[in-house]
Formats: structure tokens, C-alpha cells, sequence
DNA sequence: TATCAAAGGATAAAATTTATCTTTAAAATA
DNA sequence: TATTTTAAAGATAAATTTTATCCTTTGATA
């Protein structure tokens, strides 16, 4: 179990014990929608708020500590910010995982295309994962 | 400017003068959000009802006449649906352009590191526009 | 043109997200 | 370590967004 009490404050986030918690569950499950989030911070915290989630998730969210991943057709997830990955999405279960593939090729591509200055990209790729198959 | 009664209902959809409407929009500004659709829905029928704006992008939605187009930190946009494509989105003004680039390599990439069963990609890229460089 | 299922409008209700206010606690400092 | 300060938590109201309901109107078919 990491301890995640430097790196909030590194984003300038006090350390408080629901922060922790929130940084633990989403280290142990990867991604989380606000509602799972939520209902398993209940468990350790049986009178927090539901505010002090959405607080927190666009807190930790400005200050790049966590990010969204916005999923077709569903609601959206966070993450700890990672290196940059694009993710994997299971139409059957909903699961999402990273996965890191170089669009750096892409991107040029894109950039010769049109005439935007084009920065970053964000790949969502969905299918059946292997439990579903 | 086309007329969308035969493309409506080919997905099932009844040809009213506010689903025409609502496709002539998109057809013109190629991307929309609620808002901006209710706002100028309205201007063409001045008791057109919220409700109906919802009601009939849910439908077009299930019906794949028209597709949802999320974008990183701002609101959902639709667009008719046509072959398959990305998306630019500039950060500055939130304009939205359609490009066509080929992401097979990246899926069976994805494919060969990943025990899903891929079957669509989903790529926004996000920079800053021509008119706001 | 008559019929019928579906869509529109008005509006209530539900769901989601944000704001406010008071209490509590984390962090800095003496 | 105690004190002070500032921010966060909790409770809850308010705002925003989305969906549901109900009645009226209309598009599609015969």
C-alpha cells in the first residue's frame, strides 16, 4: 500500500485521511465513476459526503492529481495521473485498462491534415475484454 | 440543403419539422451541443420544449441517425453520423473538426498487447485552431 | 380522409453537480 | 508542543441537467 500523503501535498492538496482514501481506492481499482467512488468511500468513512467527493474529484482534477476518462456511452471514470496511456473499455462489463501505445504517428499525421497545433491526444479503444469474450 | 425526411426515416424515425430542423443544424454546423442546439431550435420554433430537444437526440442516438462526441474537459456535442472519423478540438474556442485518419495499425497494436476483442477507436485530439493560434 | 401510433409541448420529477455555511482538522509557526 | 491560520469536511440547500408524465397534435398508412 503506497502512502499518498507527498504526493497530494506535491499538488498542493492537504493530505486529509478522505484524500488518502479517495488516492488509495483509485490506486487498488484502477478507475472509478463518482458513484462507486462514493458508495466505497461509505464504507471507510460512514458519514462522508457526497460533496466532499465531487470537492475533491474537481479539486484533485485542477490540480492534475487525477484525470477523467470520458467513455462512450457511459458515465465517466477517474484516474491517478499516470504517464500519458490511452484505455481499453469492455462494451459487456464496462471494465477500463490502460494501455500505452505510441500515437505519435498519429498525431503527425493528423498535424499535416488539418491546421490545427495539435498538443494531445486521447484514445479510447472498445471492445470485449477476455473475461466477456 | 438537403432534405433528411427519406435519411430520417430509414433509421425509423418519423420526418417532423423539428427533427428536420435538428438535422439541417447539424448538417450545418457539423457539431452541437444541447445548449446551443435549444438555443437555436428555439429561434425556428419559439415553443419548441427542452424536453423535445432530449427526447430526439436520445432517439436519433438509439437509432444511430446521429452520435455523441465527448470531449475532455467540456460538454458533449452531436454530429450526424457518417463514416467513421476523429475528432480536433481546439482548447481555446472549443471548435470541433472531423478528420479522417486511419487507426487499424493502432487497433491491432492494441490487439497484440491486449487480451480484448477490439472492435472500435475513439480518437479526439486536442490543440489549438488555425483563426486562435 | 380517417385511423392510429408516435411526437410535441408543458411541466413535474429525478438525477447530478455546485454552492453555502458551520464545524473540524491539517499545516505552519511560535 | 501549543497556538494560529487556512482549508477541508459535513450537512444541506440550490442550481443544473436530464428524464418522465400527461395531454394534445400530427405524421404515416390505408
Amino acid at each position: 500500500m503506497i502512502n499518498y500523503t507527498d504526493e497530494l501535498r506535491k499538488h498542493n492538496l492537504k493530505a486529509t485521511p478522505q484524500r488518502l482514501a479517495i488516492s488509495d481506492a483509485l490506486y487498488i481499482n484502477g478507475h472509478m465513476s463518482i458513484e462507486v467512488l462514493y458508495e466505497l468511500m461509505l464504507k471507510k468513512f460512514n458519514s462522508i459526503s457526497l460533496a466532499t467527493i465531487y470537492k475533491n474529484i474537481n479539486l484533485m482534477m485542477e490540480n492534475s492529481f487525477i484525470q477523467e476518462v470520458k467513455i462512450p456511452n457511459a458515465k465517466s471514470v477517474y484516474e491517478l495521473t499516470k504517464t500519458a496511456h490511452s484505455h481499453l473499455v469492455c462494451d459487456s462489463c464496462g471494465e477500463v485498462e490502460d494501455v500505452t501505445i505510441d500515437l505519435d504517428a498519429i498525431i503527425d499525421e493528423a498535424k499535416q491534415i488539418s491546421s490545427f497545433k495539435i498538443d494531445k491526444a486521447n484514445l479510447v479503444l472498445s471492445g470485449v475484454c477476455k473475461n466477456c469474450q
